[in-house]
DNA sequence: CCTTGAAGCTCTAGTTACTAGAGACATTAC
DNA sequence: GTAATGTCTCTAGTAACTAGAGCTTCAAGG
């Protein structure tokens, strides 16, 4: 039995996110001492590593409370979660794209001022006022 | 001058966030039509030009305060926009390692699960409640 | 001049995934 | 027995919007 500091501890997830887990129904509540304080037991700490984990690679609270269901049931196809997971690697994917046209913009932007000169006439200030000076899409 | 209606097609910024954005001091109060409706000049419009394109370059609300604090006073040196161009940049490469890291360890949990397996025995599941599964840090 | 339908107004509350703080009670160590 | 630390509930705050209710204003057609 575990008392939320230690399971905090172990699990390296924050005490008032386990709280908030337990209050949105993503772990189940657990047993509580004499004096009410909440008791946790090992396939408790198993299931918050479950969800640090998938937090950790990015899924959603949503995506990961289906997870859990997947779990629940043992003898069902494992194909739904085959499904989350390409899903949120695709996710992952766009996002590095968008972000690395990103950093090709910013990097042009950067490197065209000298930190010299005053902002009227920045070029940073001027290409951020004038989307036609980009040389991409974003 | 523009209604917010004009405003939001020409700048392709919703409605609510127009006014959101004056709400939150980054949008100055734009001027009334004697039935208290927004009417905006050309300078507004330049400045939610501004706005936006700051946003999709993925500054926050705050260093896009800062940056036109800059703006207002010309006279300004504009070291500090670059220090902001650059802290974002950073951010931006940061988040890029980040999201490639997880795009390797998604990639590889979709690819050890053909789908055709019960949740019972199912990799992905497996390799979600085990982080010493993962041949990566994340 | 009048009507009608689109557009605009304010205000409140909801979203996501937490985080912070107040004030009270429980547990543990010495 | 007391002090220090841990835990409890509850409310409110974060970022950057988005949605909806219920009302008013505007512009165009008849």
């Amino acid at each position: 039995m575990f008392t939320i500091g230690a399971l905090s501890k172990l699990t390296k997830v924050k005490i008032p996110t386990i709280r908030y887990y337990e209050d949105t129904g993503l772990l189940d509540p657990p047993e509580r001492s004499e004096g009410n304080q909440r008791r946790y037991s090992a396939l408790s700490a198993e299931r918050l590593s479950f969800i640090k984990h998938a937090r950790d690679l990015g899924f959603s609270i949503k995506a990961i409370a289906s997870l859990i269901d997947l779990q629940k049931q043992p003898d069902q196809s494992c194909l739904d979660a085959t499904d989350i997971v390409t899903t949120q690697l695709s996710d992952v994917r766009q996002k590095i794209k968008k972000l690395q046209a990103l950093e090709k913009e910013l990097d042009r932007i950067a490197e065209a001022c000298d930190g010299q000169g005053t902002s009227q006439h920045c070029y940073i200030l001027a290409s951020l006022a004038d989307h036609s000076l980009c040389r991409h899409e974003h």
